[in-house]
DNA sequence: CGTACATCCTCTAGTGACTAGAGGAGCAAG
DNA sequence: CTTGCTCCTCTAGTCACTAGAGGATGTACG
């Protein structure tokens, strides 16, 4: 179990800015560490699993209280893990929903492009597009 | 050519909130309109048709910055679409990006959810592959 | 032991694109 | 004339950071 890790190896190590560790700090996200002699942060094992957490759930897409909730849910093994399955399956439900969204996005933009003459503003289905709504296909979000 | 219309009716029209209109005076993509001896906004249908245009972007994602970008495009007809396709191109692989990205997770939270043991969170999948990035095959963006 | 230089500290303010709310004035209908 | 709606300005809050100022501490080298 190592200790008295600094607020720059922590971050180097799992991947999180240290201006980043300290706003997680800031807003009660990760517990404050004790100082050194030097008002240093000192860090240990623990606190870099939980920062290696929190970045993967970020890049998860997962929101900072939904962390909250998953964190404290890792920290008690023997509770139920309804809660963390039901955040993931929200999450993922607003994922698939998203794609489906950008994915008709996907096609209006190509149908922009493709249809744009290369010539001037006039004849361009770009902007003509953007101008008249009747004339797009996506409704999304 | 109709004149005078109400914000609460512009905003009606084009489906952008009073406020966010009030707003795209303050950052200058939408002129300051003249007033009433009321002093109240007075909109025409040349507002309403820049606003459709602006909401219209919006929903297909483009930042404000484009947006004032293809706005003053769409005022100079004899000018080459070059830029409005470049934006629109640029715009488009972002969207493509991200569908791929998106999708990478939303196999991994599938992963995630399905695996989950739905007992208690020390043997969770979801908490599992949150703790141990080594477990995630996700790496995107 | 001195001196660079890297790393750390706190604090405030800025980002994008709005949204919420306070506190007050104008306007149309009954 | 009063009720109730819309409108006005202004400030501050949202989310998840990021940037920068201004200063203290720790470390490597000569």
């Amino acid at each position: 179990m190592q200790q008295g890790i600094t607020i720059g190896n922590v971050s180097q190590a799992s991947g999180v800015k240290v201006p980043t560790i300290r706003y997680y700090e800031q807003i009660g996200l990760l517990p404050s560490p004790p100082r050194t002699e030097g008002n240093r942060r000192s860090y240990d094992d623990r606190d870099l699993e939980r920062l290696t957490f929190i970045r993967h759930s970020r890049e998860l897409g997962f929101e900072i209280d939904e962390i909250r909730t998953l964190l404290s849910l890792q920290d008690q093994p023997n509770v139920s893990c309804e809660d963390a399955d039901a955040i993931a399956s929200r999450h993922l439900a607003d994922v698939k929903q998203k794609i489906a969204s950008l994915t008709a996005l996907q096609h209006e933009l190509e149908r922009m492009v493709v249809g744009c003459s290369h010539g001037r503003v006039e004849t361009c289905k770009v902007i003509d597009i953007l101008a008249d709504h009747g004339k797009c296909r996506f409704h999304g979000e």
